[in-house]
DNA sequence: CTGTTAGCGCTTTCAA
DNA sequence: TTGAAAGCGCTAACAG
């Protein structure tokens, strides 16, 4: 298929020079006297030359490639943190290996394998929630690892991400500022994750503080959806007396809900005020705006590259402060209707 | 930073077999008698051995990895597909590297490289229109390529997609049935970008065969994103007549166009009609709902994966034909007004 | 600064 | 069906 190879040795050969010498020109041309580096470079355009990925990590023991496993590639939820990451590594010769596992935790550990078969350098996960297995097999292979998504610290890996347990309680303190004291939660499912389960917790500990709590009838754990949001919203408004506020656990649940209310003819948020969470592009655009969370998503593929980068250059880099993240109050919030 | 690997010798001595047989094995274990299949097995799992991707690919000369470089990333538009890719290949032990160009030739032909670099087996691009030799080069290593998202077979490359200029001739006569003759047009820029191309084509043809021209001050050439959109809209409707059609070349322009024209208080589609291009999730969604084309996004990501498999496999699959899009229609479509 | 010499871990003829 | 042996193309000591 391939005409033969062209190799490290067919460059030195035309040069005259080693094959050393051109690796090392390969690697870092300042490691070669300066007037071999025009021919060499000629060589290796004449000949068209492109170095052997799989020699060179067998040789040098790294891949040049980081791995990175999300949770869904068909919602930009993730896109963004994957361009950064992209981005961010490009610069030094890496590339991004991806693989999405559908929100299922078997087909995460399965992905996991496969990229450390492969020889990723570095992995990016989303979460902290999984096996702990996955995490030893992580580490026993020596491969630097991130997970973003959440912050806390006690994970067994350093953790970029942001505070969705304050967030969550930042939204619904928004809410309870305005008055709001009935709630309706949408929430994904909490089972393998940690976001979600810090989401509702912070929903809970703000309710809390004001001697308020959330009964299981008040609470819908769906799967992530506009569609699921519009049920749900659907569902929790049938109460009596109805909700006056509804949380949501995620931004496509937030976008079902103004859908539906628009729909069953319920104003927002004169009679239900919406929150979201991420604030994705249609945040803005929707009518009425959403209340929201503004996610650092991007931020984290970026510091995710970065701090892999950097570990895997021989630092020894400090473990990140949790991202800011900010609460963006738009049309779809007000204050709780009187009766 | 590794313990030091645990490799196929070690296996083979624990079974107490041949390195050369764990191999078959590990490949294809039906090449191994029965009898030794267990006990390798059981050596792998206790070892916890995992294959080395380079040194495999370096035997082998397969590096089991598929690359992918799609415009962006950011855009749940090319997500799905991207998700079909993975889980197409995954069967077969191969990994998707992706790569994202933003938009930009340059850059595109840079990461094009770089994948080639690394050994990639096989190539996923989108879109036919690039510097030929960007095409060459990829000819020349050898790597299977496929073009996704346009049909033309006149292609360096096996083509699955779909028909861009007949998908947008559809949703123009569409528009010409219900008796629309003042028409806009939303598109994106159109250099480099054969999609864009041939849908405004699509457009113009459809117009030609009612007698119908599109005057330059009846297009727009903007950036994709849903305030272009907005934007663009509000442009378009300055001209007096008004249009009674909008025509969008990518869908969020279409959003754009419906949250403006909502904003504007001009109805939708009484006064003025608007259709786009994808059939995105927010589509049956918005408000008028809207009327667009379904594109084959998974399918094309899914039907890559088969198609670069089965040439990996040795084998000549038959040129994929066009893939066949729908027709939605919704609400945001309807009679041209009268006046 | 450059060349020599060993492998890195695996696949793949070729014989047995 | 299995084993032995020869690399795949490159990097990394170590000399010089």
């Amino acid at each position: 298929m391939t005409r033969r190879r062209v190799t490290l040795d067919d460059v030195a050969r035309l040069v005259g020079v080693s094959a050393a010498t051109v690796s090392r020109f390969v690697n870092d041309p300042s490691k070669v006297r300066e007037h071999l580096r025009g021919p060499i470079q000629a060589a290796i355009d004449e000949l068209a030359y492109v170095p052997h990925g799989g020699a060179r990590s067998l040789a040098s023991r790294r891949s040049r490639m980081i791995g990175a496993v999300f949770p869904s590639l068909q919602t930009s939820l993730f896109g963004g943190a994957l361009d950064a990451l992209q981005n961010a590594i490009a610069s030094e010769g890496y590339t991004v290996v991806v693989a999405s596992s559908d929100y299922d935790p078997a087909c995460e550990a399965h992905q996991v394998q496969t990229l450390l078969a492969n020889g990723v350098d570095g992995l990016m996960l989303v979460g902290a929630a999984r096996d702990p297995r996955i995490h030893e097999l992580i580490a026993r292979k020596g491969v630097p690892c991130v997970i973003t998504w959440v912050s806390q610290s006690d994970t067994a890996f350093p953790c970029i991400g942001f505070d969705n347990h304050r967030a969550a309680f930042d939204v619904t303190n928004h809410l309870l500022d305005l008055g709001h004291r009935r709630f309706g939660v949408i929430s994904g499912r909490l089972e393998h994750n940690d976001r979600g389960q810090a989401r509702l917790a912070g929903v809970r500990a703000a309710l809390a503080a004001r001697g308020l709590a959330l009964a299981p009838e008040q609470i819908v754990y769906t799967r992530f959806g506009v569609a699921e949001g519009r049920e749900a919203f659907h569902h929790l408004m049938l109460r009596t007396p109805r909700p006056t506020a509804i949380v949501c656990g995620a931004e496509p649940f937030a976008y079902g809900a103004i859908f539906e209310a628009a729909e069953a003819g319920i104003a927002v948020p004169r009679e239900v005020s919406i929150t979201g969470f991420d604030d994705m592009w249609l945040a803005s655009q929707i009518t009425p705006a959403l209340t929201t969370v503004r996610t650092p998503r991007a931020r984290m593929g970026g510091m995710a590259g970065e701090y892999l980068l950097s570990v895997l250059g021989g630092e020894t880099p400090t473990t990140p402060r949790p991202l800011p993240y900010e609460l963006i109050v738009r049309r779809s919030t007000g204050p709780a209707p009187l009766a």
